[in-house]
RNA sequence: GACCCUUUCGUCUAACGGUUAGGACACGACCCUUUCACGGUUGUAAUACGGGUUCGAUUCCCGUAGGGGUCGCCA
């Protein structure tokens, strides 16, 4: 069996920005690409140029390669069938026009726009996920494939460039069947054999609605701006519409290869979980070696404005090693870095309350501030058995004593772990925040 | 409205026609723990409905209902 060299492509148009409907789309075409050893192409579908943007084409191009989609022929890379954006192949539609033309497929309306004659039949589409569905084209109207400024109908150019660029398996969403019938119609007048057509379920919002731009992570520009880790993102499209059949979730792209295959195709709409999305980031994020944690998180941190407390201070590197593995995503090092690094930072409301439940709170306080201080070796396993002696002493267990030292020294009733943290934060001025806090809570209670 | 696709826990999904219908997210409980978490165990929760076919239907067929898509001189 000889079958012709897999090609497929990715052909977005750049008026908005990169849907992550799109971006799987292109994901999956790019699976089924590296998976068949064949050639994943990008062509930008530029024909409206009333509504093409460069800020749009640049957030594709961003986009797909920070989900790290790379591309073999296309935009920046060129390829044996350049040049990859529609608006500059217009001899190529103009010689392809001619030929429906002259082949008598075509016929021109009053006002200039050229329509194309259907022969009017009922098409079955043989789809690799839908299976064979009809497309009843026999009552409709004939499609205009020219404006009558000249200027091309992406159905026309689609095809076209489809044929040109020898594409075998068209990959899209099920948005597309009605047009698929359309172009098949295409294909048979230019004399070509249609592609494969494989029509993917879309994506949507939790409440079943449409994704669009206003919805949150509807654009992989969110992601980017978050710090996602695009394999976390990956990994979440993937399953979207697509089952390792087992119980697997957390798949590396090279795991999935092999299984990517249109039987392990979904054939329903997928809602869209951020939440999952994210609790696939922090799977990713604790796997992270401290380098790449570090550098991650300092990119995201100098973007913010205004600077976010400890981001210019020598001691963040220490800090990160702390907070790697409590958060979900890059965004929350927000609710930790107050905390460890702003040491006048008020009490939260949820921790004042709860530490005003503890019975005998001051002589807690004062006892558990004594043993601390006569701690000279400042570290974590000396702050344990310090805390040990303070509750022996009180005849309580340790443990209560460590949410009243987690309030007072950072101001909070949750956070990174405790004692390292004290470590880090050293003898004098975790010292001085405890007298602070027990100062200001004793006065308040009297 | 017409046509097409689709329907398993709230969500993503698994289950050669025979399973106590499984896993994951979220939520609750318990355990672990020296705090916060992680983790472990566990609980609540699903085959849309009605007919067939079959010894037997989540699985196959038909209908109904719900959801989505499409009906452009947008792509």
């Amino acid at each position: 069996m000889s079958a012709s060299p897999v090609r497929v492509r990715f052909a977005p148009s750049p008026t908005g920005y990169l849907h992550v409907g799109g971006a799987r789309t292109a994901l999956f075409n790019w699976l089924y690409a590296r998976a068949h050893g064949g050639t994943f192409v990008l062509r930008i579908e530029d024909t409206d140029a009333a509504r093409n943007t460069a800020a749009a084409q640049a957030a594709i191009t961003d986009g797909l390669n920070w989900l790290g989609l790379d591309w073999d022929e296309g935009p920046e890379k060129g390829g044996p069938h350049a040049p990859y954006y529609q608006s500059q192949r217009g001899d190529i539609y103009d010689a392809y026009f001619q030929k429906l033309a002259d082949a008598g497929h075509t016929y021109t309306e009053d006002n200039g726009a050229v329509r194309f004659r259907s022969p009017r039949e009922i098409i079955i589409l043989p789809d690799k996920i839908g299976g064979d569905i009809k497309i009843d084209r026999t009552e409709e109207p004939d499609m205009t494939i020219r404006r009558p400024d000249g200027s091309y109908i992406f159905h026309f150019v689609n095809v076209v460039d489809d044929i040109e660029m020898q594409i075998t398996h068209v990959i899209r969403g099920e948005d597309h069947i009605y047009n698929t019938g359309k172009h098949i119609e295409l294909f048979r007048a230019l004399g070509a054999e249609p592609p494969v057509y494989a029509h993917i379920p879309l994506i949507l919002n939790g409440d079943g609605s449409k994704m669009s731009k206003r919805d949150q992570g509807a654009a992989v520009g969110y992601y980017q701006e978050n710090a996602f880790l695009p394999a976390a993102v990956v990994n979440y499209l993937c399953l979207l519409g697509w089952s390792p059949k087992d119980d697997r979730e957390i798949l590396a792209i090279d795991e999935i290869l092999p299984l990517f295959r249109w039987e392990n195709m979904g054939h329903s709409n997928a809602k869209f979980d951020m939440e999952k999305c994210r609790w696939f980031n922090a799977q990713y994020l604790a796997q992270l070696d401290a380098p790449s944690f570090d550098h991650l998180a300092i990119a995201w941190l100098l973007r913010q404005e205004p600077l976010l407390p400890g981001t210019d201070d020598p001691r963040l590197v220490g800090a990160l090693p702390l907070i790697q593995p409590k958060i979900k995503s890059i965004t929350e090092l927000a609710e930790h870095l107050p905390m460890l690094f702003d040491s006048a930072a008020p009490i939260a409301d949820e921790a004042r309350t709860k530490l005003a439940a503890q019975p005998d709170l001051a002589l807690r306080l004062n006892t558990l501030l004594t043993h601390l201080e006569a701690v000279t070796d400042w570290t974590a396993v000396n702050l344990q058995t310090a805390v040990a002696n303070a509750a022996s002493a009180l005849a309580i267990k340790p443990g209560t004593l460590l949410f009243p030292l987690r309030v007072l020294t950072t101001g909070q009733a949750h956070g990174v772990d405790l004692l390292p943290a004290l470590e880090w934060l050293g003898r004098k001025a975790a010292l001085a925040r405890l007298n602070a806090r027990v100062v200001s809570l004793t006065n308040a209670a009297n």
